[in-house]
DNA sequence: GATAAAGTGTCAAAAAGTGCAATTAAGTGG
DNA sequence: CCACTTAATTGCACTTTTTGACACTTTATC
């Protein structure tokens, strides 16, 4: 179960090291393999192998009115392994479909990460926080 | 199963570059013959040979009121072979459907693949998000 | 039959990707 | 609190891939 978030900065070529705290689950549960793609908001989703493999085949079962969601998620995705100092390289296409240059945000979202460019996440946090919350919110108390 | 998205630019002749890590697979499921065709949303559908041939007996066994769908993937369709730099041509007439110029993005779409003339892609894509995603995508976290 | 256009193949230079090694940082034990 | 050990990150060098150019072949048209 993921959570949190970390402030990563990718190297030269735009690869992404994983903080020190999910190595050993990722090489225990996926063998370091990853599947990064793309997410309608404008972040990338980052998932381990398996849980990637239950996401694919939802989507395989959709039906032909969902063909552009298959194109968003499934032609987009991108296998990848850690390498040995546990470095992915996020493909030139992502990086620009989510606006990343160098400083990104990775957040722990459970299942999955969402990998987000540093100024877009808080431009977009901002905005979310001066808006009204959610009704199913509204009755939930701390 | 391919999955992916690549941003190839075809020469000055029209060809198409395979992303490398669709070579060997190609060359070793389909010696390397592909076949290429119309699809109605305003792409290119690029098939392995044997994967075509799967999909052409779908569509030749068709009722009537399908004809213009037969019209469209069979009349259009164009069998190409990887060249020694695992590059193909794609037609006048093809490119010409999907108003592909030089900038493409090739998609990997499970069986086949899908060709898009980048801005055309880029403007579809970006209506399809605007959409509401289908349910069994909400639900998927933790 | 000649000319021009389109298609095919080869080669080289540039860019991108990968892995290693060294330096820096962090953690642990004395 | 300091020194030593282990881990992590950054930078560098090598390999692979990609793309662009050029030349030759074939086909179509005049």
């Amino acid at each position: 179960m993921f959570q949190g978030a970390s402030s990563i900065n990718l190297d030269a070529k735009g690869r992404l090291s994983m903080p020190t705290r999910y190595r050993d689950v990722l090489q225990a549960s996926a063998q370091g393999c990853l599947t990064i793609t793309k997410h309608p908001h404008g972040c990338l989703m980052v998932f381990p192998r398996p849980e990637w493999e239950v996401f694919r085949s939802r989507i395989a079962a959709l039906p032909m009115q969902a063909q552009w969601w298959k194109r968003i998620f499934l032609g987009n995705a991108s296998d990848v392994e850690l390498d040995g100092t546990s470095r992915v390289l996020v493909s030139p296409e992502l990086r620009a479909a989510a606006g990343i240059n160098k400083s990104v945000i990775l957040l722990g979202m459970g299942s999955y990460f969402e990998l987000w460019d540093a100024d877009t996440y808080a431009a977009n946090e901002a905005d979310a926080m001066k808006g009204e919350m959610p009704d199913v919110f509204k009755d939930f108390s701390f």
